[in-house]
DNA sequence: ACCTGAACACCGTTCAAGT
DNA sequence: ACCTGAACACCGTTCAAGT
């Protein structure tokens, strides 16, 4: 008899899998055990296409990386930073309950590596000093980031009246469930735009033009 | 014979050696069972003094938020924010690997919400409609938890070398080791600044007034 | 009131064994 | 080459039992 055709496993089908779990459950419900009855095996068989645990996080963190898209510095670095920032967010935002993996630095994950040295250089081609394109790049990470951990979505537990009750400019602030998201994004827009306002008046500063 | 004087454990003592274990070898290094063993006494008593495991980080947590200052407002909502702003990074900063739960909204932690409650309360006293003060807020913590997340000390691995060799712009951007903290913290000053001149052309916009 | 031993239901990972 | 059963060294938590 030869071999029963096609394995059962793949990495893909392992990666897909975890990330549905992963995005089903949270972080903390995905088990290597859990995953393999999920894929209809035994735990032990992971491990011939996957090293670890947290090997097979860090792919998925990377593919999730290669979403985000650098292609509008091509308009110049202040669409450029702002169409980066929001497919950053976007790309955050497909997985929330991943962003605890994906905000802590680019790691050994060549996909945000990449994407970091693809947005210095274009903010080096386009004027800014080395060490700004630095700080431009981490300075708008962290309003991605902190916008993505930190988002009242996530964050305000689900009974909004505790919040009402307790602390009154909180409740008039219209932080309830229901709207949320829209001030997660307001805030976001907001922070993004004072951001690159206040990076013009560097810019024209620095370098004389506008 | 009467009770053996003072018991072993109290909840400071749990508490302040959780911190410790956290602080010295992670998140994932805080176990029940190597909690008690470091105060000499055995996992089940724990639970004579904590309800679980997440209880003890939140309390933890919660007495981090405690030392965030938001008195800074009383000069004013722009150094208010400043001070508020640079005091909340330095609290995340004393506490690194705590800094994924900090994150993660203010949940059920009093000292949290209080503060933003604060923050809230000083924004619309100086002006600000309600709205915005959410959104100000919001853009703030984005800003400071980011920065938290997403520091290059903790992101890039120790051997630089490695990305200096694949990634020229990176390594012409000074991101070694050695600057690391450096850029940390004039990323996170320029942001700030940014986010602040942002807002006064906003404040002028709404008042009418500087 | 506080601490313990033993147990329960889980983990990630390894490895000899089977096909 | 791929999958498995059994094992190892861990988890958080509970609970009857001891003082």
């Amino acid at each position: 008899m030869p071999r029963p055709s096609t394995p059962l496993l793949s990495r893909r089908r392992i990666r897909d899998t975890a990330l549905e779990l992963v995005d089903r459950e949270g972080l903390e419900g995905l088990s290597m055990r859990k995953l393999a009855a999920e894929l209809g095996v035994r735990a032990a068989s992971l491990y011939s296409h996957v090293a670890t645990k947290e090997d097979l996080l860090n792919e998925i963190a990377n593919e999730i990386m290669e979403r985000v898209d650098v292609s509008g510095f091509t308009q110049g670095w202040r669409p450029g930073l702002a169409s980066w920032a929001r497919s950053y967010r976007a790309a955050l935002a497909e997985h929330p309950n991943m962003v605890p993996l994906l905000s802590q630095g680019p790691g050994r994950r060549d996909a945000a590596l990449r994407r970091a040295d693809a947005v210095h250089g274009a903010l080096v081609g386009a004027g800014w000093p080395p060490r700004y394109a630095t700080m431009i790049g981490a300075s708008t990470k962290y309003l991605v980031v902190g916008a993505a951990m930190s988002s009242f979505a996530a964050g305000f537990s689900d009974d909004a009246q505790l919040y009402v009750d307790r602390y009154p400019h909180l409740g008039q602030a219209h932080l309830l469930r229901e709207h949320a998201q829209e001030v997660d994004q307001d805030s976001f827009e907001l922070a993004l735009s004072a951001l690159l306002t206040g990076l013009d008046t560097v810019y024209e500063a620095l370098t004389g033009q506008s």
